[in-house]
RNA sequence: GCGGCGGUCGUCUAGCCUGGACUAGGAUGCCGGCCUUCCAAGCCGGUGAUCCCGGGUUCAAAUCCCGGCCGCCGCACCA
């Protein structure tokens, strides 16, 4: 193997490949861009790297973040809810000349000043035909206006008219099961609701490996609060953060800054706490997963990248060798739109309760009226001159019959008397608001792929997989040193005791001592232990270090512990 | 989607320009055997390639032409 001669992005290809961490889906029939299909080490380091996320993100907070399930298939009217029916597609036009393809609505408002947001496409392409725009590069013929849908559709059931998508991100089926969860929390803030699930956007054109898919992992958490109340999350304020504010990216800025979190927050760069909060464990995450500090950033989307439900979103980006830096998780401050919206298609209470320290008393006018006497007087109109006192500001009533000594509702005059005003003390306990959310949210696949180009090392010609020793799919592996019965059956003895005491372990017998290590470094195995004739007398082996290559002679019986130890992720 | 480059055993690659002896060669991996007392050792044997797919040109296509798919790089969108 050339190794010299293939940068890393190759390199982990070529691996994961060969010994089976992943590769792209429906080979046999070309493949499909932007699919790819996990195999056994690559699905069994994945579930690795959940657990870990679970881990950082959901157990320290265990206690007010829960785990959640929804289906990835989502009726038409939730997603229209949520505002990415509208906004995940693109009008989208092409230069019948040179090919080239614009953001229509942009390129008229540029052209021509109009304001044309919301407009369908026929009606856009006959604002250019009419101003006769043209392809601002090469002067060429625009063609037709066509929007394009970044989710998959599909039909729910034998009807039609039930369209459904692929979801794009998991967070709507935390948004829709708000109140359960709220309920279930017993009422109270903050909380957070995670969810770990695939997900689907049909991107234009997906490239660059496992780093841009049609279909992948979501690892997200809803995290509820009161904005008045946001609560404290348990944050180390001296904690250093590297960010690259829009504040200073806007004025040129290339470089993230270092700071501390507490510089951070009194600057106004970043939000809120607990936006800080999850940054902070997302960074936590990536160095646990192999990345150092100086890997990885934050840095802030400009106001006109940011999605439409957010007012403050930070990409967190990872060093790769071919692709520059890459976000691996996005942190939004999606506010209350997406609870607000939902209440207002459903129809449905999705409101918190906010008490008050204090019950307040407050007066309050309420407008009364005789209603035997308006049903005498009006009859079947009654009804309606009702609801309109009721709609009608007590405020205004009162001063229109003082007056005019009467007040005109639906065309009648009704007079003082019959219609009066009383004054009267409630007592508000508090209040209801609809919370905010902080949403920190992971591409898993994204995470797995960082992994393993932030593991792969060469030493000597060889690959070596120096993943974290707590990630590794395989946690050992038992070698007798050459293939002689005596040792073949005591390394089997041992690999069956490791078996029975939970590990992960394989056993290899084939080829030369060298040429064993050398295959499972490739792959991780942070443990290598050997059988060889001392064994045979004095029941110890050799535990060989996947990184230093260094052994030491253990006990049999001391083994399991000795590899756990190896393993553990505390120090 | 556009432009550029590319696609040959699991992997890396020779061959392609200049069509024919290519029954597609090598290396590595993998499997079996011999050997071997700790870092991809050696020897022998074996396995393994619809030459990305489809069509066309030709007596003859891995090779030339067209279309598609996939990948990489650049442009636009994103976790």
């Amino acid at each position: 193997m050339v190794l010299g001669l293939k940068d890393k992005a190759s390199k982990v290809a070529d691996l994961a490949q060969r010994r089976g961490f992943y590769w792209p889906s429906w080979e046999i029939y070309g493949g499909v861009a932007g699919f790819y299909d996990l195999g056994p080490l690559g699905k069994e380091l994945k579930n690795k790297i959940m657990e870990l996320w679970k881990k950082i993100m959901i157990h320290p907070l265990q206690r007010i973040v829960v785990e959640i399930e929804t289906p990835m298939i989502t009726p038409y009217k939730v997603l229209e809810a949520s505002g990415h029916v509208e906004n995940f597609t693109d009008p989208v036009v092409e230069c019948k000349s040179c090919g080239r393809k614009f953001r229509a609505d942009h390129l008229i408002e540029e052209v021509t000043g109009l304001k044309v947001e919301g407009l369908k496409p026929e009606d856009l392409t006959k604002i250019i035909k009419e101003n006769n725009i043209r392809c601002p590069v090469c002067g060429g013929e625009l063609g037709e206006v066509k929007p394009f849908l970044l989710l998959f559709q599909t039909q729910i059931g034998p009807y039609e008219g039930d369209r459904g998508f692929i979801r794009p991100e998991t967070a709507q089926g935390a948004f829709v099961n708000f109140k359960r969860v709220y309920q279930l929390m017993r009422e109270k803030l903050p909380f957070g609701i995670a969810q770990i699930g695939r997900v689907g956007r049909n991107e234009i054109s997906p490239r660059q490996g496992l780093l841009r898919l049609r279909e992948f992992t979501i690892a997200e958490i809803e995290f509820f609060i009161d904005p008045l109340n946001p609560g404290r999350p348990p944050l180390d304020y001296n904690a250093k953060i590297r960010l690259l504010p829009w504040e200073l990216a806007k004025g040129g800025q290339k470089e993230p800054v270092e700071v501390t979190v507490k510089e951070a927050l009194e600057k106004g760069w970043i939000m809120n706490e607990w936006m800080a909060y999850w940054m902070l464990k997302a960074k936590e995450l990536l160095n646990l997963l192999g990345v150092s500090d100086e890997d990885q950033y934050f840095e802030e989307k400009s106001p006109e990248e940011r999605a439409h439900y957010s007012s403050q979103t930070y990409d967190q980006l990872v060093k790769t060798e071919r692709y520059g830096w890459m976000e691996v998780s996005g942190h939004a401050y999606r506010g209350d739109y997406d609870l607000r919206r939902h209440i207002q298609y459903s129809g449905k209470d999705l409101y918190a309760f906010r008490k008050f320290k204090e019950p307040k008393r407050v007066r309050v006018k309420v407008v009364r009226w005789n209603a035997k006497e308006l049903g005498m007087r009006y009859k079947s109109k009654a009804k309606e001159i009702i609801e309109e006192l009721k709609r009608k500001d007590p405020e205004v009533i009162e001063r229109e019959l003082y007056d005019k000594g009467y007040v005109e509702v639906a065309g009648e005059r009704i007079e003082k008397g019959i219609v009066w005003i009383e004054e009267r003390e409630d007592v508000i306990t508090g209040e209801k608001f609809i919370p905010h959310v902080v949403e920190p949210s992971f591409g898993v696949e994204r995470l797995l792929y960082v992994a393993l180009e932030h593991a792969l090392k060469e030493k000597d010609g060889r690959l070596i997989l120096s993943i974290p020793k707590y990630l590794a799919p395989i946690q050992a592996v038992v070698f007798p040193l050459l293939e002689e019965e005596a040792l073949i059956n005591k390394a089997k003895e041992v690999w069956q005791m490791l078996l029975e005491e939970g590990l992960r372990v394989e056993y290899d017998e084939k080829g030369s001592i060298g040429r064993r290590y050398a295959r499972y470094d490739e792959i991780g195995v942070p443990v290598a232990v050997t059988i060889d004739f001392q064994s045979l007398e004095d029941d110890t082996v050799t535990v060989r270090d996947r990184d230093t290559w260094e052994q030491i002679r253990v006990n049999i019986n001391e083994l399991p512990e000795v590899i756990r130890k190896i393993i553990s992720m505390k120090k």
